[in-house]
DNA sequence: CTAATATATGAACAGTCATTCATATGTTTG
DNA sequence: CAAACATATGAATGACTGTTCATATATTAG
């Protein structure tokens, strides 16, 4: 394994560009939460939750009927999405409303979609 | 099941905005490809591969070397960026070059930075 | 307090996915 | 053509993840 990166390295590798490139890096940490906050969104079912929620503010059983999905897979799923700081729960009596946390969640989506209608 | 939706939604949910929301809700088609898009930038191989692309174009090995990872595995990553039209090759003979597609690419990961940076 | 209701949670199962290993394809050099 | 090399690909495996079912927690009504 390590012998095959030294194999090739001494063989086909851009050794300048590979260096610099190496410097402009960001740390490993925040590429991982990079990725960790890209997999949340990487769910139909969240995004639709994250899509709904553009328009109104709901609560779990709204969210339920609205995209025909059980309420413990409602639930599950805003969980994870509570957790990736996208949404934010508001609790009235025994309903919970959840809605946008900020304003990133709409401008990766919008500019997801635009990527997507090319 | 439908029993379940049923019966929560003679009680609890708001028939109003449930209805005004369903309005707004893009095609079930784009959003499912809008979660495949995020689910491209949801791993943190690919996350690094398309940070690295930032700074320069690159061929396989050099990926590879740069971030400690088998040929076999970057191939496989790149085959994932390239089918959802994040990168793009270029080939030079027996090395291929890959690039960043266009700038949606460096505008979503940027997005994504400062939503994790906060 | 008890029943009803809205939400949350834990365990289990099925499906998905990233990596590895072996090998194939395609290109250049001698 | 044959050998060397860069990349691509297929199958197998282990890990992860979304849903379901059953149940727990929390709040309100009677």
């Amino acid at each position: 394994m390590d012998a095959d990166i030294e194999r090739c390295g001494f063989l086909c590798v851009h050794e300048d560009t590979v260096k610099q490139v190496l410097e402009q890096l960001p740390a490993d940490e925040k590429l991982y939460d990079l990725a960790e906050l890209f997999k949340v969104f990487g769910d139909s079912t969240r995004i639709k939750i994250l899509y709904a929620l553009f328009e109104a503010e709901l609560c779990v059983c709204d969210i339920a009927q609205l995209l025909g999905l059980t309420q413990s897979a409602v639930s599950h799923q805003l969980r994870v999405l509570k957790a990736g700081r996208l949404v934010r729960p508001r609790k009235d009596g025994k309903t919970v409303f959840y809605s946008l946390a900020d304003d990133h969640v709409r401008t990766l989506i919008a500019q997801g979609m635009e990527h997507v209608n090319e």
